[in-house]
DNA sequence: TAGGCCATCTGGTCCT
DNA sequence: AGGACCAGATGGCCTA
């Protein structure tokens, strides 16, 4: 990625990234975005503040401390005791009944679904510049920087056709 | 210990 | 009818 390699986030979620989700907004965080050029440790500066970032490391990002929990089963024990609970209260008519193999099929697929929905997250945590951070981004966070970072990206890229401004 | 984050289960709704 | 998607509930783990 042509993002400054050391330009890394923090605590986005209690940060004034917050309040930079929208395009519409965008500017507000950018005041001098009409200038033709950023130099790059403004960006990553201006970035830092918006997304609340910590101070800049040489770690390296521990990514997949967890997230491939295929065998966590840990609720299913209670899940089944519920089930079983379940069908023996009386319970308002429902649209649709299904059977137990149908719900355990449901939930296997619900597995996966999430599995591949965390995949992509990992994905997109890799594309979004971060410090070498000790902690890896939650999954919200990830959205939040993603948003700043494509804002701010955008607003390079319409900068980049005016005409530069000597300093 | 409280709060944040996450995995999982579950039932409802939408879509094919 | 059945799968995909979604949101609420719940419990476990981790950190300040």
């Amino acid at each position: 990625m042509a993002f400054p390699a050391n330009f890394v986030h923090s605590s986005v979620l209690d940060s004034p990234a917050l309040d930079l989700v929208t395009d519409s907004d965008f500017g507000l965080a950018f005041p001098e975005s009409d200038q033709t050029e950023l130099h790059s440790a403004d960006l990553c500066d201006r970035l830092c503040g918006l997304a609340g970032m910590r101070e800049f490391s040489d770690e390296p990002i521990p990514f997949g401390d967890h997230g491939e929990q295929v065998n966590g089963f840990g609720d299913q024990g209670r899940s089944d005791e519920l089930g079983s609970l379940d069908s023996l209260m009386v319970r308002p008519q429902r649209k649709r009944v299904i059977t137990h193999a149908q719900r355990q099929a449901a939930n296997v697929r619900e597995r996966k679904r999430m599995f591949s929905l965390n995949e992509a997250f990992d994905q997109l945590r890799k594309k979004v510049p971060t410090f070498a951070y000790e902690k890896r981004l939650s999954r919200i966070e990830t959205l939040r920087l993603a948003i700043v970072y494509i804002s701010f990206m955008t607003e390079l890229l319409n900068n980049k056709g005016k005409s530069p401004i000597p300093e």
